[in-house]
Parts: structure tokens; sequence; C-alpha cells
RNA sequence: GGGGGCAUGGCGAAACCGGUAGACGCAGCGGACUUAAAAUCCGCAGGCCGCGAGGCUGUGGGGGUUCAAGUCCCCCUGCCCCCA
């Protein structure tokens, strides 16, 4: 007798990740089934920071999941990966340490590659790419190029997000409420640069049109994309300039007319002044004499103001008049021209009309200068006198407003607009809250803008012969005073490719955004040195079936990325309108996390002695304790590293993917993570001691049953097949609908409790359908060892492993509803809707027998105390309900 | 302020279309094995009352619809997210 052996996942997993490579057993299939039959599964790739952290395990394990899935039901899967490589930590690294950012940057993917592989994921790596290398980005630039031809790539002075402490400049999106950088978190300051764009606006309508065809995306991404591109209806409404500027505005200079952007065109009889933001080019030609030096002194305040101190609804409002009258086109009253720092130029058209009773910061506004407030829409119904003594902001029934008196306020908007368009002094508009893209940063380790400056041809795109634009290496890097390219006169001078005189490379390099906004086009077709993709590649496996990645994508990237797809669909390079089919946002992984509330310090959960009773190690006071997403500053991360020695790479996957459904936070807890591995454990157990008793395989026979006659089996052999056919059923709906893969997993411990109820005393041709079809349910979510007991109970000895025999060459079973078929099920015996007892009845009985079987029952005798029911719901194959 | 989401045992969670609330697991308790412990195996387990059979109660709080509500409707409270 030989000891058994033990469940060791250092021993197996490796080995087995090694035998599947040398096999390809994760090779993208060369395309050549029909459409129908390709899967796409995609994780959002991770920048390459060098260290894996548990929010990538739950991102990666979930898609391998899907993807292994997806192959056993016998599509052709594509599963790559890849890196998110330009940034600025390479940078940083660089400035502080001295290291090239390209060799940081390899070394960093190499480490996170190996990582990776630790976790058994079914990826080809055939297929990796890297935005940083030039193989890649020379088409990042090309595809600049495409944008730049369509004119939707296009260079303007304007102002802009800089972030003091990266020394670039950022995109809207990438500032957030309160002003801060999303990656330095710094506080970031307005300057006026001349900067690159690209014209996201003119899709604006396209990608909020199309969000309704994402249904496989969860509900509050699409709302918070609709929410930030933020389209509304108003109007443009001109004011004539009456009285202003130096000479005054007279029929000589009739340039001076001012118009507002509005989305309350129904309010313009309310309109008792003009506000021009501050930086509003009319400004200098409209102010008079007596005003112009508090003018200049508050633009120059205003200019040290954040847009969101600005804008903020709960701040103080301030403005000074410019000495300018305008007339209300609407009413040809003359009304002051005021400018403020609540308006901002890069909105609308610069300029709004003033209507404090129906406008919250025009209120703020008017009484703090003693403007005139006129109320001109009042609530239905209500008093018209009853002032409020602050803006009426909702829809309203319109006074004081000449012909349009007692219109609602949306009839009154069409109608006024109507009017303004007849009679030439306004018209509709849509406006978007949605901005432009701007792509610019004053970085060096980024894609370079392809584009050569030269005086006479002006912007001139480098020729596609000359791509990639390379970055040039051992550049000198500090940090500070501008893009780092602009001092390398070797590489920014060159000749104009038009006119052949000397000219100059443009210096900025692109947002990261613009590298991630097509990754996933280029792993169709990977090797293609003629083309980011070829269009036959990318059609065939795009849309992506299945991507997952974290909320926090769910304007920035996600957004880019569908304009990035239709504007190539426009340009003819593929025949798909939205990127991604279905999108699963997973939760955050979370640590548990101490913290001693009289200092507001982490403490380490390694120092803290007893769990139960949380104290400071040096202070003993009691610590708070919660859970957390993972960070560093709050001591309360786990390594997955450190997990896999311990428990191995399935106990980690099986962990993260029963704790918590996918798109939940998930708490982080040691025992819980034991507790999965005392289950594969088990699982062990179980095939050994089938080994044992001589139990075998047959691979291609396990599910359909074979040697199985419904009819003489014993009840316990019935048991395990219904338990084996259930979980079939079950855990295949977990996976198709949505995708409950912690349910999955416990369906999975389900079965294996059945199986250690049953298996032994089970004929063969039962237990090897139990045993072979548990395994191959498992192998997605634990491969090796799913793979190792495969392999123990049907290798042949002496033959090499070849791809047929592996568990994931498998077929997925198919539940079978004979073998979930019962004789008898436990009826429920309800007394006015109280269960009151059960009783175990004919499975096939009809609604007439149920009723008679309740009623005849001891339950009912009892309840009823004699009374015939006043009424008997009956729910055949559940329950009967008595009223009496 | 506007929009959206969430609230279920000691804990993580489950519950199809309104039909036995708490599957599965963690922690806990009892037992077997052991000199002992660990591991393993078997069992118990929402709360309250009862020796027991059993009863009452229970899905954040209040109300409603229904034979029947965790699930549908209205109001309230708390937490989270997005936009201001």
């Amino acid at each position: 007798m030989t000891e058994p052996s033990r469940y060791r996942p250092d021993a197996i997993e490796e080995r087995w990740q090694q035998q599947w490579d040398q096999l390809g057993l994760h090779a993208t299939p060369p395309v050549s089934a029909p459409e129908a039959d390709t899967f796409y599964a995609l994780s959002m790739f991770p920048y390459p920071s060098g260290s894996l952290h548990m929010g990538h395990v739950r991102n990666y394990v979930i898609t391998d999941v899907i993807a292994r899935a997806a192959r056993l039901k016998g599509l052709q899967v594509l599963h790559p990966m890849g890196w998110d490589a330009f940034g600025l930590p390479a940078e940083n690294a660089a400035i502080e340490r001295g290291v090239d950012p390209g060799e940081w940057t390899d070394r960093n993917i190499a480490q996170m590659r190996e990582q990776l592989r630790r976790l058994g994921l079914s990826i080809d790596w055939d297929r990796e790419l890297a935005t940083c290398h030039s193989d890649y980005y020379r088409w990042t630039q090309w595809l600049f190029l495409q944008f730049l031809d369509a004119g939707l790539a296009y260079r303007k002075e304007a102002t802009v997000n800089w972030d003091p402490i990266d020394q670039t400049v950022l995109a809207n999106e990438q500032v957030d409420a309160e002003g801060r950088s999303w990656r330095s978190g710094a506080q970031v300051e307005k300057r006026r640069l001349r900067q690159w764009f690209l014209k996201i606006t003119a899709y604006a309508d396209a990608l909020l049109d199309d969000l309704p065809s994402l249904q496989g995306w969860p509900e509050r991404v699409r709302t918070m994309q609709a929410n930030w591109i933020g389209r509304s209806l108003g109007a443009e409404l001109t004011f004539p300039v009456e009285t202003g500027g130096d000479p005054p505005a007279s029929p000589e200079a009739p340039a001076s007319a001012i118009t507002v952007f509005t989305t309350r065109p129904d309010t313009i009889f309310g309109a008792t002044y003009v506000v021009l933001a501050p930086e509003h080019p009319l400004v200098a030609e409209l102010t008079s004499d007596d005003c112009r030096l508090s003018v200049i002194a508050f633009c120059d305040l205003v200019s040290r103001q954040s847009e969101q101190e600005r804008t903020a609804e709960d701040r103080p409002k301030r403005g000074v008049p410019i000495g300018a009258t305008v007339r209300n086109p609407a009413n040809g009253e003359s009304i002051p021209v005021w400018i403020a720092d609540y308006v901002l130029a890069e909105y609308g058209t610069g300029a709004v009309m003033g209507v404090p009773a129906h406008d919250q910061r025009d209120f703020l506004f008017a009484r703090q200068y003693e403007l005139p407030v006129r109320q001109v829409v009042v609530p239905e119904g209500a008093d018209p006198h009853a002032y409020a003594g602050q803006a009426w902001t909702e829809p309203g029934v319109l006074i004081h407003s000449g012909r349009f008196d007692g219109l609602a306020s949306a009839e009154a908007k069409a109608r006024i607009i109507a009017t303004a368009e007849a009679e030439g002094w306004g018209m509709g508009r849509v406006q978007y809250r949605l901005r432009d893209w701007l792509i610019s940063r004053q970085r060096y380790w980024g894609c370079p803008i392809p584009v050569i400056h030269c005086e006479s041809c002006g912007v001139v795109p480098v020729p596609d012969a000359q791509l990639p634009v390379e970055l040039p290496r051992d550049v000198p890097l500090s940090g500070k005073g501008g893009t780092p390219l602009a001092r390398l006169e070797s590489w920014v001078n060159v000749a104009c490719p038009c006119c052949g005189a000397p000219a100059q490379r443009e210096t900025d390099t692109m947002d990261t955004f613009m590298c991630s906004s097509w990754y996933f086009l280029r792993y169709s077709d990977p090797h293609n040195d003629r083309l980011p993709f070829e269009r036959a590649a990318v059609d065939r496996w795009l849309p992506v079936d299945q991507y997952v990645g974290g909320i926090e994508h769910a304007i920035l990237h996600l957004l880019y990325s569908r304009f990035f797809t239709k504007v190539l669909r426009d340009r003819g390079l593929l025949g798909f309108s939205e990127p991604f089919a279905r999108l699963l946002t997973q939760g955050m992984v979370q640590g548990v996390t101490y913290r001693n509330p009289a200092t507001g310090l982490y403490v380490a959960p390694a120092e803290v002695a007893d769990p139960s009773d949380p104290r400071d190690p040096i202070t003993g006071e009691v610590l708070e304790v919660f859970y957390e997403k993972m960070s560093k500053s709050k001591h309360n991360g786990v390594d997955p590293a450190l997990v896999i020695d311990r428990y191995g790479a399935d106990t980690a996957r099986m962990f993260i993917l029963f704790k918590a459904p996918p798109e939940k936070d998930l708490e982080w807890d040691d025992a819980d993570v034991e507790g999965q591995y005392r289950f594969l454990q088990r699982l062990w157990r179980l095939v050994e001691g089938a080994h044992g008793r001589g139990l075998r395989l047959v691979p291609g026979q396990a599910s359909p049953p074979d040697g199985i006659d419904p009819a003489s089996l014993s009840d316990g052999e019935r048991d395990l097949r219904r338990a084996v056919h259930t979980a079939i059923a079950a855990i295949s709906e977990d996976l198709e609908g949505d995708l409950q893969l912690n349910t999955a997993v416990s369906e999975l411990m389900k079965l294996s409790n059945a199986l250690g109820t049953h298996l032994e005393t089970a004929g063969e041709p039962v237990a090897r359908e139990a045993l072979g079809t548990l395994l191959i349910l498992l192998a997605p979510f634990a491969p090796h060892l799913a793979e190792e007991l495969w392999q123990k109970l049907s290798a042949v000895e002496g033959s090499a492993f070849v791809a047929g025999a592996s568990v994931h060459r498998q077929h997925w079973p198919v539940a079978d509803p004979a073998a979930l078929a019962r004789d008898t099920i436990p009826l429920v015996i309800q007394v006015k809707g109280k269960m009151r007892g059960s009783l175990e009845v004919p499975a096939d009985a009809d609604a007439a027998t149920l009723e008679r079987l309740a009623l005849e029952s001891e339950v009912a005798q009892r309840w009823l105390e004699g009374q015939p029911p006043r009424r008997v719901i009956v729910v055949p194959g559940k329950l009967v309900n008595l009223v009496p």
C-alpha cells in the first residue's frame, strides 16, 4: 500500500502551464469558422507598474473563466493580453533614478507577465502588444493622421487644464469634480496654450444615440456616459449693442451684437442684464473708458481662479459692469452688460442673459449687485405675486411675457425660438456638455504626434513611409520646463516633407488614452506591418463579446474607444459601430483595514496581535476595523504571489470567484481562502478514492450516459445523476446569463457534496459520468486541478499528453431533462399563505389531485378544524394554499 | 440640489416570472477518530417561547396591493456612486 498522495498545487500548476504552452492550447485558432462561432474575451489591459495586485487578478480570472468556458462550448476564442505602457510612472522613475523609461517599462512587463502566467490564464501570448513599442505606436500615429485627414484632429489655442505636478495639460474628463488631476491629484490650473484636440464633439450625437443599443452594458455606465455628453436643447439669442466702447459702438461698427446661449429661451422677458465671460473677445471692444481699469483688474483676478471656483453654485459670484448696454430683442428693453466669473468662455457662446428670477447663479449675482429681478415664469396654479425669495428654476407658466403670457414653458420655448428665427434675432441650438478631447501632453514618455511644422507649408503630416516617428532615446529628463523633446534639437529639426525647407517636429506627445482607444482592434491582427489591422480580421473578431474591467473607466476609456470605433468605421477601416458588445464592471478587492481612531494612522494587519480584539501595537488603543480598497498607504494589501505560493493559483481563483458576485466589491478574508483550499483538497481526495477503486474515465464519453439504463438505477444513483444534471444546468446558466460566477462555484460545491455521498455506492457508468462531468465543469474555474485529476483518471499509461486528451479540450456537457425528473416531490401546504407543512406527492399529479391530497392531509385537518376552506389556490409542482 | 444604486443570520452571500427566506461557504457549537492536538468525518445552527410535539416572530422603518411580498406600489431612514 502506498500513502495516498496529497494535493500539492506547487507540484502540478507549473507543470500543466508548461504542457499547455507546448501544445499551444491557448493559441487563437485561424479563423475558418462562421463568425457566429467566434468569441472575443477581453480584459482591460494593465499599466505595467511591475507588480500585479488583486484587482488585476480578479479582472483576469473572471475573463479567463469566460474564455475557457467558451472554448469548452466549442467556440473559437480570442483571449489576448497587452500593456498600456506609455505614461508618467516610467518617466518619473527615469527622473528619480536615472533609468531609461523604455528599459524600466520592459523590465516591469517581463515581471508582470511572469506573475500573470502563474495564474494559469488561457491567454494567447503570441498576440501580446505594448503600446510603447514602435511596432504598435507606429499605428497609433497612422491613426492620428487618419483623424487629421478627416478634419477631426486640429490645433487651437484654448484655456486648458494644467497639472502643476505632472507639468502637463489634461483633458476635461481627466479632471475630477474638485478640479483635481485624475493622476497626480493636484489642483489643476488654467492656462492658455496652443494644443491638439480631437473633435469628439462631432460624434456627440452618435455616441449618445447608440447608447441604448448597448444592452449588454450596465445601465449605470450608459447613464454616466449620457450625462457626460450632456445634450441639451436651447437657443442662441442676439442682443444688439446700444452703447459702449470708446468710441461708443456706432452704426459704423455694426459688429456689435452679443450672442448668448441659453437653455431657457422661455425666460427671455426676464433678462435684466447680459454677462460676458471675462475672456470674451468683445470685452475689449465694448468696455467704456470709465470702466476700463476695473475691468482689467477683474479679468486678472479671474484668470487665477479654477473653473470649479468660478462656477460652484454655493460660491459668491463676482463681476463688474463694462459700461455698455444692449437691447433685449424680445421686449426692446435696454439692459446693462457685465462680465462675471461664473460665465465661461468655453461653454456655449461665452455669454449668457441674466435672468435672476429663474436661475440660481443669476439670482445670487443680481442680489449681490442690486440688479432687478423680474419673474416671468410661475408654477402652475400659483399666485403670480407670491415672491419666493429665491429663483424658480422649474418649468411653469409665462407671465409678463407679452403675447407669450399663459403658455407653458415647453410650448413657450418652441414659440419663442420660432419667433426669434422669423425675426432674425436667434435660433434653436443643440448644446453639449462634452468638449473636444485635448490630446497634447508636454511629456516625454508618450507617442510622438507625427506632424512637422513648416513656415511655408504649415502643419504637414509625416508621410506614411517615414512612420513611425521614433521616440528618441537618451533624452535628459527633469520633469520641469515643458516638453523634453523640444530641447533635443537634432531630433526637432527636420526638412519639410513638402518643400524641403528647414522645419520642426511637433514636440508634444499624445495622451495615453489615445493608445488605449484602439488596442482591442490590434489584437485581431497584431503582427500586421502594412496596416493597423486588416479589415477582414477586425470584422471577424469584433465587437468584443465580453469586456471586463473596472468601473473607473466608465467615461474616459470607454467613451474614447467608442469614438475611435465610429471614426474608423466612417473611414471604412472596420464595419461595426460599437467596440464592446457586453461589458462587465468588476468590483474592487478590499482588504481588512485597521485604523487608530485617535491618531488616524493605519496599522498593518500583521502587527495586530489578536484580530478579535484589535489594538494598536504601540499604544494599546482599540482599533477601528473595516474593509477598504487595497493600497500601500493603508497597509491592507494582499500580494497575489504570496497567496499563490501558499495555496496555488486554483485556490486563489476559486476564492475570488466565490466570495462575491463579479460586480460587487470583494472583501479579502484569509479564513475564506483557507476554506476554498479545503474544498479543492476534498476534490483531490474524492478522485483519489475513486482512482483507488479502479474507476477510469473514457475521454469523450464522460457526459453521454453510455451504459446507463435509467430504469435499473438505484435511488442513490438517481440522486447522483440528478445532482450532476442540476449542476450542469445551473452552471451553464450562470455562465451564459448574468455571469453569476459565485453561484457557479457554489453549484460545484453542491455537486461535490453529492459525489461524496453517493460516489462509492454508485455503479461504474453513473460514477464515471458524475466524476467526468464534475471535472469538466470545474475546468474553467480551477484549470490546473481539473487537468491533473482528469489525467489521473483518463491518461493511458506510457502515451504522450496530446491536446485532445486535455480536460480543456472536452465538450461542455448538456443537462438531460430526464435525469432531472423525479417520481415524487414535496408539496408545500399553506394555510392562509403561511407554510404549515409539506407532503410527498407524485410529481405528475394534476391540480385536482393535489387539492384533494392537501385537504386530506393531517396539516389541513388540524388547521381547518373541519371547516371547508373558502378558497384553494393550487400551484402545480409547488404548493397548495388553503384559505379558510 | 438632480440622477442612479444598495440595505437579507455573527460574517460573505443565495432565492426563476410574486409561491417553503437564508442555498453554498466562513466563523461557531456538539460528536467520532486520537494519549493529546492538528487534519479528517458525522451532526446542529435566524431570533424568541416550549421538556417536547409545536407555536410566535423575522429580509433597514412605516403603510398598501394580493390567497401569497425579500421580490410589486407609496412614504421615511441610512449608506454608496455619478453629475452639479
